[in-house]
DNA sequence: AACATCCGCAACCGCCTAGTG
DNA sequence: GCACTAGGCGGTTGCGGATGT
């Protein structure tokens, strides 16, 4: 060894392996109430004897009050597949087109569903497509990011953003640029060295510009030649029925509505099935009695608006409650707060058994 | 029923990058 | 510009459940 850095914590002091119930509790508890400025120093606060990078990572996967669980819809894939196609394996790049997705769960279901599945169909389609490609790229050397069976088939360059409401893909800044520079990074590779002009796109551009099916095109050369990425854009992904809900811009709008599932009392909460004991009880603060009285109006107002009251509902069962509570505490959901032992000061609240989830309890399982 | 193999997922590892002094 | 720190990211691994023999 010897190269490289030091590691991040002493990893004979931390524990490691899958967390527990409690482990999840104390981490909710603490980030609810503290937020996570630090990391590192985190887990000490918490009471955790886990390293700052593991709770990161099981909070941002695992325990964020936002997250879908379930299975990956067809849309879901399909964005995938076309922002893969465009990016790579940039998967948090992938993960913030997606609401409510992880980077590793993406990675997990492209590693695992589907890059088989394209294999398959790659496999299906080679003979018929290998002969248009031939006649199309015959004057390209075309070790570009986007070959030719990988442009897009449909509708969307990958610089998109998926909407769960209307299964629409709209366009993030950051993935435009990226994908913008990869354009013009293959836009060189494309070009022919001996040629000092531009390339006459013109009429590919027009093309592009007029069609709504800027999937058809199936050289590399005619994507390639979409300067106007903005335009284009705007052109073929902005789909009239969507409703775009600024998804990163509202912190404020999207943290009402998580608090509704997490924020319950300025009390002492008890997790139900467990014992009374100190570990097991979180404590809210004061103000959060505002947040959620606040909250509750807000989620009204949202659910109006966008009809997304489903996404409050308890999401109790198969695959919303991660794998290893059910092997570790299968008759007790640990998520879910006793409100007969809380004693309410605000008598107007009344949520009833609102879990740490407040997730779409989408499919069953996430496979397995 | 017992064992072997496969598969999916959560978690870890180490590198990269941005921020800071 | 340099060193250091912490967060973020993508690749990889290992466990446990599912399936096959």
């Amino acid at each position: 060894m010897g190269k490289g850095r030091a590691p991040c914590c002493d990893k004979s002091q931390v524990k490691r392996g899958p967390w527990s119930p409690d482990e999840d509790l104390k981490l909710i508890a603490f980030v609810q109430k503290y937020g996570h400025e630090n990391w590192r120093a985190l887990p000490k606060q918490a009471g955790l004897q886990r390293c700052g990078k593991s709770c990161r990572l099981r909070w941002i996967n695992y325990l964020r009050p936002d997250l879908k669980r379930g299975n990956f819809t067809a849309e879901e894939e399909e964005t995938i597949i076309r922002l893969h196609k465009a990016i790579g394996n940039k998967w948090s790049k992938i993960a913030s087109c997606m609401p409510g997705r992880t980077d590793n769960e993406i990675k997990n279901v492209w590693n695992t569903h589907l890059k088989k599945k394209l294999v398959v169909k790659n496999s299906e389609s080679s003979a018929s497509e290998s002969k248009l490609e031939s006649s199309i790229t015959s004057s390209s050397s075309s070790e570009s990011f986007l070959s030719s069976n990988e442009v897009p088939k449909s509708t969307t360059p990958a610089t998109s953003e998926f909407n769960e409401q209307t299964s629409q893909v709209t366009m993030t800044n950051e993935i435009k640029k990226d994908y913008e520079k990869q354009l013009s990074s293959n836009i060189e590779l494309v070009k022919d060295p001996k040629d000092s002009s531009n390339i006459s796109l013109s009429s590919i551009e027009s093309n592009i510009l007029n069609t709504s099916q800027i999937g058809d095109m199936a050289s590399p050369l005619s994507y390639l030649g979409s300067y106007d990425v903005d335009n284009i854009l705007q052109e073929v992904e902005k789909p009239n029925n969507l409703i775009e809900i600024p998804w990163e811009s509202d912190y404020d709008l999207w943290n009402f509505i998580e608090n509704i599932g997490t924020y319950q009392s300025n009390d002492q909460v008890q997790l139900e099935g467990f014992q009374a004991s100190d570990e097991n009880i979180i404590n809210f603060g004061e103000e959060n009695v505002q947040d959620v009285v606040e909250a509750k109006k807000w989620s009204h107002e949202f659910e109006n608006e966008f009809g997304v009251g489903e996404k409050l509902e308890s999401n109790k069962g198969d695959g919303v409650l991660p794998k290893n509570y059910d092997a570790v505490e299968p008759e007790i959901d640990p998520h879910a707060f006793d409100f007969n032992d809380i004693t309410m000061q605000e008598s107007e609240l009344d949520f009833g058994n609102i879990q740490l989830w407040p997730s779409l309890p989408q499919n069953n399982n996430l496979g397995g």
